[in-house]
DNA sequence: GTTGTCAACATGACCA
DNA sequence: TGGTCATGTTGACAAC
C-alpha cells in the first residue's frame, strides 16, 4: 500500500506533473501568483499517483532526523541510496519534517503557555475573593467603630470632639467614613502625631530612598 | 462526502 | 548564482 515510487519514475512524474508550471514571470512583475497546478494528462496509470513513503524509508528518515535535523548534501545522496529514494525525496522529506517539528514544538508550547495562563486566571480569581472577603471585613470593622463613636459622643454631649465639623447637629456621623482623609484609627483615639507616622507604609520609605538616590548607590 | 495526513511543489529570503 | 530554508499550498490517499 505504501510502496515508494522508483526514483526514475518519479522524475518522469514530477517532468510530467511540472510540465508548464513553473514561473513564467513577466519583465515588469514583482510579484508572481500562485498558481495552480496543472492536473495530471496521465491519471489512468496507477504509477503516476502520488504514493506514500514505506514504513521502513520513514523509520530511517525518523532516526537520521533525531540524529541531525539539517541535511547537508553529501548525506542527502548517501540517505537517498540508502533507502532507494531520490535525493529530491530526502530533502522534500526533510523540509516537510522541520515544518511538522515546528508546528509540534509551537503547539507545546502554546499549550504550557494556556497552562500557566489558566493557573493565573485561577490564582487572580481566589486573591479578588480574598479582596472581597478582606473589603467585608473592614466595613464590620469601620461600622462598629462608627457605634462606639457614636457611643462615646453621646456620653460626652455630642458637641466637643474640638474637630471642626464634630459639632454639627445635623451632620451624619457616617459621613466622616465615607471621605478618603478620614482615618479612624488616627481620628478618634486620639495618637494622632504617633500613628500618623506609624501608618507610613514601607513602601514609601522605600520610594523615598529610591528618589533620595536616584542613581541606586548606597 | 468530509476530514486529516503527508509527499510534492511554489515562492521568497538568505547565504556562501 | 545555486543551494537551502521557511512557509504556505496542492493533490493523493486513507479513515470515518
Amino acid at each position: 500500500m505504501t510502496k515508494a515510487i522508483p526514483s526514475q519514475v518519479e522524475e518522469e512524474l514530477a517532468s510530467l506533473m511540472n510540465f508548464g508550471m513553473h514561473s513564467q514571470r513577466t519583465e515588469g512583475e514583482t510579484r508572481t501568483r500562485r498558481r495552480r497546478r496543472k492536473p495530471k494528462a496521465n491519471g489512468a496509470e496507477g504509477e503516476a499517483r502520488k504514493r506514500r513513503l514505506t514504513d521502513a524509508q520513514v523509520e530511517f528518515l525518523e532516526m537520521s532526523f533525531g540524529k541531525e535535523r539539517k541535511l547537508e548534501s553529501g548525506r542527502k545522496v548517501h540517505l537517498a541510496g540508502e533507502i532507494g529514494l531520490d535525493p529530491k525525496q530526502v530533502a522534500v522529506w526533510f523540509q516537510n519534517r522541520r515544518a511538522r517539528h515546528k508546528n509540534k514544538q509551537l503547539e507545546e508550547e502554546y499549550l504550557k503557555l494556556k497552562s500557566a495562563h489558566d493557573a493565573i486566571v485561577v490564582e487572580k480569581c481566589h486573591l479578588e475573593n480574598e479582596v472581597l472577603k478582606l473589603k467585608e471585613k473592614l466595613s464590620k470593622a469601620e461600622e462598629s467603630i462608627r457605634k462606639l463613636s457614636e457611643t462615646v459622643n453621646g456620653a460626652c454631649g455630642g458637641g466637643g470632639g474640638g474637630s471642626g465639623g464634630g459639632g454639627e447637629s445635623g451632620g451624619s456621623p457616617t459621613s466622616s467614613f465615607s471621605t478618603v482623609t478620614y482615618h479612624p484609627l488616627v481620628g478618634e483615639f486620639g495618637v494622632d502625631g504617633e500613628v500618623d507616622f506609624m501608618y507610613i507604609p514601607e513602601y514609601y520609605f522605600s520610594n523615598y530612598m529610591d528618589w533620595g538616590n536616584p542613581y541606586g548607590i548606597l
